[in-house]
DNA sequence: CAACAATTTGACCACTCGGTCAAAAACAGG
DNA sequence: CCTGTTTTTGACCGAGTGGTCAAATTGTTG
């Protein structure tokens, strides 16, 4: 007989701005970099007031996490059966490319957890390997029907992730490199090349 | 007339014990995650004893960055011209592949860096700019001889960085999606396919 | 408006951490 | 073995941090 409440306008209005700074002091200074003072601040009240909606930092970096993962890995689950695999792929690179570029904060919270060895998503990790297991089965079936090269479908996600992500990840990095040009114009060339000559069939 | 003292035989190990442990403490939690208590203990010896070696955290972070700059942009330094470029591009993603291989905890120590918006390496940026630019220029002059296929050098170059440095940094997720495999048999291959494929002039 | 619930906060606490300091211990060289 | 130097450490300090608590304030509802 749990009635469950449903929050007041307060409660949701308070909870989303602790998530938005958290986010930002995470991203910024990592788990144990960003301050509970310093969240709070940038969410507009004392740190007691955000105890108040979250029982504890780990708490806020945890919920971050779970809902962050949701829309990273969104693209990969929209990936599937097709006729034309090459435009397929392309699809997700470019979709995961436009998420590094939309939310950079979101990656650099993920890469983040990832370094320190991803110690609040242990478990999750399982689901992910289900869900690239059965990405990589897809791609193995266009590799042996000849549409795509013979390649290993794993290796081939992680090539994905990988340049991708470099350009929020390492943003700093890029953008010392390119004289503060706007990296995304040509990674979204680059990338498409890339996957491109890869995986064509000659 | 300044007699520059050696170093003697305990400074030098006591100076290599501390800079060990600060790079595995560095690199598995961070500069702010890391303990002075901690990377003396794992050093043999007393936090004070630690500070008359090294002035601050900081000092050590900071020697751990610039000895390590030097071991990670050999292998760039080291790519000159060649009569054939996609094996001297090869070469060189394959000595960074190696790099994460034997030192992946240099690597995470550098994402780690970066991601934070490298706050102890503002300075040598300048110089990797001017070192990739060089380098930039070398391989458009491979595009421009049509030697490699029309490409934008940095970028290249950034699927280069990004392709073997997740490997290390990402280690953790890697190992889980490949249920623990080494996934650096698969690596040397798919990475070799893919420039290979990339760079080819039909 | 009365009464109850939800929200907010100042003061505080225990603990951690980077770093200091004075004194002890180990190590040289004569 | 004496003397000066290098190395080592226990005790300590001040700042910062995650989190608590009781009390005040604000919102809500009959």
């Amino acid at each position: 007989m749990s009635t469950v409440k449903q929050p007041s306008r307060i409660q949701q209005r308070n909870r989303a701005a602790i998530l938005a700074s958290g986010l930002d002091a995470f991203s910024q200074s990592g788990f144990r970099g960003a301050t509970l003072e310093q969240i709070a601040a940038a969410a507009g009240m004392s740190k007691p007031n955000l105890i108040y909606y979250f029982p504890s930092k780990e708490a806020i970096h945890i919920t971050l996490l779970t809902e962050l993962l949701d829309t990273w890995l969104a693209p990969l689950r929209a990936m599937g059966p097709s006729d034309d695999p090459i435009s397929e792929i392309l699809k997700y690179a470019q979709s995961k490319l436009t998420l590094s570029r939309d939310y950079p904060r979101e990656s650099r919270l993920f890469a983040n957890e990832i370094l320190q060895g991803a110690p609040h998503l242990a478990n999750t990790m399982d689901a992910l390997k289900t869900l690239v297991d059965e990405k990589a089965l897809l791609i193995q079936g266009w590799v042996d029907a000849g549409k795509i090269v013979a390649i290993d479908p794993h290796h081939l996600i992680f090539s994905i992730w990988s340049l991708t992500q470099h350009y929020a990840d390492f943003d700093v990095q890029v953008r010392a490199v390119l004289a503060n040009d706007d990296p995304y114009p040509g990674a979204v060339e680059h990338i498409d090349r890339v996957f491109r000559r890869l995986l064509a069939t000659d």
